[in-house]
RNA sequence: GCCAUUGUAGCUCAGUUGGCAGAGCAGCUGAUUUGUAAUCAGCAGGUCGGGGGAUCGAAACCCUCCAAUGGCUCCA
């Protein structure tokens, strides 16, 4: 990545008239006082400007974005009938919504011939200063330029137009000086949404993209964008026979096979093993209630629609469980608590049911069942921050553990004030004084003592648990980002990602305060002074759910679990019959080791049956013949079919290491 | 739920303008006794996602439902 360059400009000239031709081969733009100007812009103080490089981050924003153009120039020349609407682009994609009939991927290949085209023309992208009424005379058939240019300038004020032939754009720039800057992109997906993302309004055709300063990258990043398609875990599990789908049956159901339940039940038993360590007691709760305590929770007034809901024949109503605290704040209601076994912290691979809506399923990332490594503290208001501190110190520990060194980072979700109603907050009326909980939109809210609808909204609870989680991120000096308005109904929260071997990011662990829970079920422990005191719930989940924690695992490692995480961990291969005899003994003393075995005594060649067992991505394959048999050894070929010779009991004990220390590398 | 694409044997996939439903792998049987990514032969395997329709005739055309995939929206 080239970097970008630091001139001093003068005032009254264009930016570009300080590059020579070297430069103007790279430097796209400039930014001078934080403000991003073309490179045909005039300098209107003197000073240090920063010129930017087309490969550096803001570089290939510009890029995308210039991309995103070029592509509307093109469907506007194909499609005469498509109105353009907006783009956006990530660090990577692009994408452009039209008002225009469907295409499909097959049309893409008439567009970027078109696209190219342009860019052979190296048309340049020329800023036009006009005023308002000059600009919606412009787009005045574009109803959808028309809102944006409302909203964005005033009246009688000016703004930019940009010309690239004979397209033309409203848009703030900057841009690449000319369409020959554009060398190597690619359209990826089309997708459909609708104006202003919502479902009333026009349906829109989204078009993706990517664009690159030079093909090779493009070139790097189609490469990995295939190998995470090779990797991705549905194809994986399949190989290794891991779970299924049985889509006629149970649309969104995961079934776990042996080999699945496996890798799961190892992964249960680890999270166990630490549960117990930091104090957190494992417990059971059923998966069905009736549903007033899904309207006690307010889980059945927000998510009602997305919940499994039955009635019995004696007209009953019941639902599956959407989410395990109820059944955790049931059981913590069975007694009195004092102060002094504060906290009381309860976890359960809880399996949960949410009606996903059809299109909004995807293999094990977004099933209809899933099983959260859940845990719910209950806490006395001083002993939060010790315990979201341990937590957070246990995160890192897991994913090193389990993943190796991950890059991890935090996000943190505060509520959005400007729309009270998708929140449980405090209000305080303005009549009697009274303050209560509730959510729901503002018309509907009065007070339950007397009835005023004058109501000022009270966020001293959400305050508080914000500041408390932000004092525990900086105590262990962890970076985050916050992220307002994505805290969950009930309190606000922190947002663990991982990066795995992909650098994709994937959401993991979720650490949630909730001060809302304890007041809808009225708990309570026993304080010093002998008074009933709320304790506040804290919500937990560290791998997040098991199934799309096994799918990050089968991507991050392809499949080549860490072997105490391996379905299979030793697979032996007789040369010939004549060697079944050693073959079984070998598997016999692996099995008394609690080693995962699989004998193959099949009439297949060796090179067959390694061939065959490949997909299901063995640890070990261990080949044994007359050499072995008589020396008491065996081949043992690993995950990057490296062979080597064991002795028997040496191999036994190495394997046994590796998986008790919970290894990510094998033996050998 | 919305848009696009797709659904043929356990798996991966052919099947042309509408004219007898195919292959490879896996499975089974037999031969072969094998030294690290496919030994040979034979057999069996199908409501062509479900339902409806136009046609002498449909896996293919039309309608409808179900499901999957890529996105959108959503994700407590």
């Amino acid at each position: 990545m080239n970097s970008n360059i630091i001139l001093k400009v003068e005032k009254g000239k264009k930016y570009s008239e300080f590059l020579d031709n070297n430069m103007k081969k790279n430097i796209i733009a400039c930014k001078q006082n934080s403000i991003m100007h073309d490179l045909s812009d005039v300098c209107d103080t003197s000073g240090d400007a920063e010129f930017i490089d087309i490969s550096s981050e803001e570089g290939l924003k510009i890029l995308r974005h210039s991309t995103a153009h070029l592509l509307a120039n093109a469907i506007v020349e194909l499609y005469p009938d498509a109105k353009p609407n907006t783009s956006n682009e990530d660090n990577i994609i692009f994408y452009y919504d039209f008002d225009m009939s469907p295409i499909s991927i097959d049309d893409f290949s008439p567009i970027e011939k078109k696209m190219e085209e342009i860019e052979k023309r190296n048309e340049p992208i020329e800023k036009i200063v006009l005023d308002k009424e000059g600009i919606l005379e412009i787009f005045k058939n574009n109803p959808y330029k028309t809102d944006k240019i409302n909203e964005n300038v005033n009246d009688g004020e000016a703004s930019s137009v940009y010309r690239e032939g004979n397209y033309m754009e409203f848009c703030r720039g900057p841009h690449v000086p000319s369409t020959g800057f554009i060398k190597a992109f690619k359209l990826l997906s089309v997708s459909s949404t609708n104006y202003e993302g919502d479902i009333n309004k026009q349906k829109m055709i989204r078009i993706y993209g990517t664009s690159f300063p030079e093909k090779k990258s493009l070139r790097e990043f189609l490469l990995r964008r295939e190998e995470a398609m090779k990797r991705d875990h549905r194809r994986i599990g399949h190989e290794m026979d891991l779970f299924i789908f049985d889509n006629e049956r149970a649309p969104g159901f995961p079934f776990y096979t042996p080999n699945g339940a496996i890798i799961r039940n190892e992964l249960i038993n680890y999270m166990k093993e630490l549960n117990e360590k930091n104090g957190w007691e494992d417990v059971w709760t059923p998966h069905i209630y009736r549903e007033t305590i899904w309207r006690e929770s307010g889980h059945y007034d927000k998510y009602k629609n997305d919940m499994f809901l039955f009635q019995l024949s004696n007209g009953d109503h019941y639902g599956l469980k959407p989410m395990n605290c109820p059944g955790h704040i049931a059981i913590f209601q069975r007694s009195v608590h004092s102060y002094r076994e504060m906290p009381v912290k309860y976890s359960e691979a809880g399996t949960v049911y949410r009606y996903e809506k059809s299109g909004e399923m995807g293999g094990l990332t977004r099933p209809r069942a899933f099983t959260i490594d859940d845990g719910h503290g209950f806490l006395r208001p001083d002993q939060i921050s010790e315990e979201v501190t341990s937590l957070l110190k246990t995160v890192p520990f897991i994913f090193n553990t389990i993943m190796g060194n991950s890059e991890i980072s935090y996000d943190l979700s505060t509520m959005d004030k400007d729309h009270p109603e998708n929140y449980l907050i405090s209000y305080i009326c303005f009549e009697c004084n009274q303050k209560f909980e509730m959510r729901g939109a503002s018309s509907e809210l009065k007070c339950p003592n007397c009835g005023s609808i004058r109501l000022k909204e009270d966020f001293s609870m959400w305050d508080n648990a914000t500041e408390n989680l932000k004092n525990a991120l900086n105590n262990l000096g962890l970076p985050y980002k916050e992220k307002p308005g994505d805290a969950a109904f009930y309190g606000p929260k922190i947002d663990v990602h991982i990066k795995d071997a992909l650098d994709r990011l994937w959401q993991v662990s979720t650490i949630q305060l909730d001060f809302f829970m304890p007041i809808n079920f009225d708990l309570s422990y026993i304080d010093a002074d002998s008074k009933k005191v709320r304790p506040v719930i804290l919500h937990r989940a560290i791998y997040g759910s098991y199934e799309r924690f096994i799918a990050i695992l089968l991507e991050h490692f392809n499949g080549k679990l860490p072997t105490w995480l391996s379905p299979v961990e030793a697979y032996i291969i007789p040369v010939s019959e004549n060697y079944s005899d050693y073959a079984e003994y070998v598997h016999r003393e692996l099995c008394k080791n609690h080693i995962r075995s699989k004998l193959d005594l099949s009439q297949n060649t060796i090179s067959k049956k390694i061939k065959l067992i490949r997909g299901m991505r063995p640890s070990y394959i261990i080949v044994v013949g007359e050499n072995e048999k008589n020396s008491g050894t065996i081949s043992v070929r690993n995950r990057n079919d490296r062979t080597k010779s064991y002795n028997l009991n040496d191999f036994i004990d190495n394997l046994d290491r590796e998986v008790r220390d919970h290894n990510i590398k094998q033996i050998f």
